[in-house]
DNA sequence: CAGCATCCCGTCTGATACTG
DNA sequence: CAGTATCAGACGGGATGCTG
């Protein structure tokens, strides 16, 4: 009942419905355009700092990022940590081990992009 | 070369960059609110029409269904097809071959968003 | 360095209504 | 049934400038 939808498995209404929902939840939390790839890049990198993330991520804003960077905290994908004894502060954020839960979604999608940019380049 | 990104594996910057880039291009493609969803019903009832897919999405609008609908083919991975001998005419959407390529992820992004779903209830 | 405040515009989207 | 038209409001996101 937990494992509906397999490769090859037939789909229930049902099953369908579940998914839907499913697929729809983790959407909300990492859909967009920016939230994944901040966080594989935090995942790669163990620690980073504000400006260095934002170079790491070409287009990004740095309001956009900052706002990405709260919600992603809220939600615990991010840890922010403050080096309070330096001057000027230092702020660095890392990955929290429950982002790393997205790793096979990271991968799967990942390995299907690269596919299909080589698809798109047969296409012509 | 090839499989850089593998559960354990370490990270070059350079699989990093990678990475980014090819998840970039899976976001451009089926990201978005709706994308997946319909891909999702489409695969799971085969064949379908506009108004039950609507039916079968739960929020979504005429215009916006029609949008993606429009965008979901010129990009490969819904068939529209019209049954002209019918009156009135019939139009039918069909998941092709390649949308099925996408199953991986779906099926990463559907787990993840039902253990995801657990970890918010117990937060409460 | 690590952001926040403000302005501003284009796009997205929901609601409603309408057509062949 | 299978959409399209129109409008108003929300929203995302770039540019710029500023602060501790």
């Amino acid at each position: 009942m937990e494992n509906t939808l397999e490769f090859e498995g037939p789909a229930t209404a049902q099953a369908c419905s579940e998914n839907l929902s499913a697929v729809e939840d983790a959407i909300y939390v990492i859909g967009g355009k920016w939230k994944l790839k901040i966080i594989i890049v935090l995942q790669d990198k163990g620690n980073i700092r504000f400006n260095d993330l934002q170079r790491n991520i070409p287009g990004i804003s740095a309001r956009v990022l900052s706002n990405e960077l709260k919600d992603l905290e809220l939600n615990g994908f991010v840890k922010r940590v403050v080096h309070a004894d330096q001057t000027p502060v230092i702020v660095e954020y890392i990955s929290t081990d429950y982002s790393r839960t997205l790793k096979p979604v990271i991968i799967a999608l990942s390995q299907w992009g690269k596919t299909h940019k080589r698809k798109i380049k047969e296409d012509f």
